[in-house]
Formats: structure tokens, C-alpha cells, sequence
DNA sequence: TTGTGTTTTATTGCCTCC
DNA sequence: GGAGGCAATAAAACACAA
């Protein structure tokens, strides 16, 4: 087994009558040294988090191993010596101790040096040691947070994607209804667009047939005026003021004009009374209800 | 009793602060 | 530069099943 290196008593910066090799086989041991070694009461100054071990419920088993007498710490004890040189050894705190730094760093968990030396003393510990368990418990602490840190936005995410679920159900529910509807509008459309075209053809028919009677009309007339002055050159062309002079596509833009389209109804309606009907429709089915469509 | 996993104690090396 | 903190790690101590 390898060596290590084990010295307790003020960390790095030492005091070299502090400085011990301990190691120790187990707690029994320590503890029946801790028992057997003198007691000397110490006073506890007023540092902050700053606990009496013995309102713990454990007895001061301890005493006063590392801060004792100066007698003890110049001379060394060789039980000691003996007992704390064994390499390669850990020592567990005994559970009252725990309890007790437990409390202390519930308090406050960093360490100043004075309430280190402070503990120490109270459980008859190295100060080196109480720096360890204090370093060793603020990791533990901080893995603990993490984990409960973890569990808390874990918890948050699960709500979050339960949420995120539940919306894009919804979602995908509004969408098939939209896609619905659209297909109802589509059919409508489509109704509409036949509609249209058979008006458009219905229209064309009337003023084509409104247009011949009125070129009719003029001939006939011009006719008569070229018969009364002899002037058989002027050609009348016929009136087509009211259409457009920019060919099918105006026409069919303004045959879509619920005016234009009214316009042109009542006056084929006008020029063909026996229709009862409009464009092959009903009356009460005629443009109006259309473009209220 | 022994193998194995977990917890606790302690070291090392690096970093920051004064 | 020393003191102290922290992360990573080693290793002892412990718990427990087979």
C-alpha cells in the first residue's frame, strides 16, 4: 500500500506544533482515545454560526486533543504519535460530531478561520479537518442543488411540453376545420364561376342581338337620308359607345360590374318583355341575389 | 466471506483574491 | 506570494446482496 501523506493542523499554513500524522483504524479507537485524553475547558469566542458541542447531545468526548495543554503540544503525546502515524488510514467523524458540524454549516456554510479554529477546538479536531469536511460538504450541497435544480426544470419542461402538445392538437384541429371550410368556399366558387360564364353568354347573346336592331334601326334610317340627299358614301357605324373598345377582356371585366350587368338586363328585359325570366333564371334568382352572394 | 457499489475523507493542482 | 476555495480524483470505510 502506498504512502500517503497525511498531516492535519492548520492546512497549509501550519503552526508547526499543530502538525500531526494521525491515522486511525477506526472511530472506536479514536473515541476511547478521545476519552482517555485530558479535558481542559476552552473558551468559545463570539464568532457567528458558533454552536456548543455538547448542546448537540454528545458528550465532549473529544476534549481538547489538538488544543489542549501546551504542555501536550510541545512534548507530543507518543500514544498519539503512535495512534495518528498509521499511513494510509481515514478516520470517520462519529456521528455526534457530524451532527454537530451539520448544524454549524447549516448556519453558515463557508468557513472563516476563526470559527474554524473555534470548531476544531469544540470537537477536538484538527482545523485542517474541519476545512475538509467543510470543503467536502460544500460539494455534496452543490451536487445536491444541481440535482434538485435538475428535478425542478425537469418538471417544468414536462409541463411545458405537455402544454406544447395539448396546442399543437389544437392546432392541427383548427387546420382541418379551416381546410373544410376552404373546401365548402371552393365549391361555392365554383358554383359562382358557372354562374358567371353562363351570364356572360346570356348577355353577349341579347346585346348582339340589342346591337343588330340598333344597326338595323340606323341602316334603315341612313337609308332613308341617303335616299332623301343622295349621299350613299356615309357609312353610320353602329353605336357601341356603351361597350369597350379594347375587345373580350374589357367586356368580360365589365360584364362582372353588378351595374353594368343590371344595366344591361333590364334593358334586354326592355327589348324582350315576354321573358318572364332573366337570363334563364328566375327573377327572384336573378343578379341581385347573386352579388349578395 | 466476498464482491461490488456508495459514501466519506483526504490530496492535488489550479485559480482568485488580497 | 500566501491563503483559501474548488474540481477532480484516490482511497478508505461502509452497506449489502449472493
Amino acid at each position: 500500500m502506498a504512502v500517503r501523506r497525511v498531516v492535519y493542523g492548520g492546512g497549509d499554513s501550519l503552526d508547526p506544533t499543530q502538525k500531526l500524522k494521525i491515522s486511525s483504524h477506526d472511530q472506536q479507537p479514536l473515541d476511547s482515545v478521545f476519552a482517555s485524553a485530558p479535558s481542559k475547558p476552552f473558551l468559545v469566542s463570539g464568532s457567528r454560526a458558533m454552536l456548543s458541542f455538547g448542546s448537540v447531545g454528545g458528550a465532549n468526548r473529544s476534549g481538547n486533543l489538538f488544543f489542549s495543554s501546551s504542555d501536550q503540544e510541545e512534548s507530543g503525546d507518543e500514544y498519539l504519535e503512535e495512534y495518528f502515524s498509521q499511513p494510509g488510514k481515514k478516520r470517520r467523524l462519529s456521528a455526534d460530531q457530524i451532527q454537530f458540524l451539520e448544524k454549524s454549516f447549516e448556519a453558515e456554510n463557508k468557513l472563516e478561520p476563526e470559527r474554524k479554529i473555534q470548531l476544531a477546538k469544540e470537537l477536538g479536531l484538527p482545523p485542517r479537518q474541519i476545512a475538509i469536511w467543510f470543503q467536502n460538504r460544500r460539494a455534496r450541497w452543490k451536487t445536491r442543488q444541481l440535482e434538485t435544480d435538475y428535478d425542478t426544470l425537469h418538471a417544468s419542461y414536462m409541463s411545458l411540453k405537455t402544454n406544447y402538445d395539448n396546442l399543437l392538437k389544437e392546432n392541427e384541429k383548427l387546420k382541418a376545420e379551416v381546410l373544410r371550410l376552404k373546401d365548402n368556399g371552393l365549391a361555392r366558387d365554383t358554383d359562382k364561376a358557372l354562374f358567371q360564364e353562363m351570364l356572360k353568354e346570356t348577355i353577349a347573346d341579347m346585346i348582339s342581338q340589342d346591337e343588330e336592331s340598333k344597326v338595323s334601326a340606323v341602316a334603315f334610317k341612313n337609308e332613308d337620308q341617303s335616299l332623301e340627299s343622295g349621299d350613299s358614301s356615309h357609312v353610320v357605324e353602329p353605336d357601341r359607345s356603351d361597350l369597350s373598345q379594347n375587345g373580350e377582356d374589357d367586356l368580360n371585366e365589365e360584364l362582372l360590374q353588378p351595374d353594368y350587368m343590371f344595366h344591361k338586363i333590364e334593358d334586354a328585359h326592355r327589348h324582350h318583355p315576354a321573358s318572364s325570366f332573366y337570363c334563364g333564371f328566375p327573377a327572384e334568382d336573378h343578379i341581385f341575389s347573386f352579388w349578395s352572394y
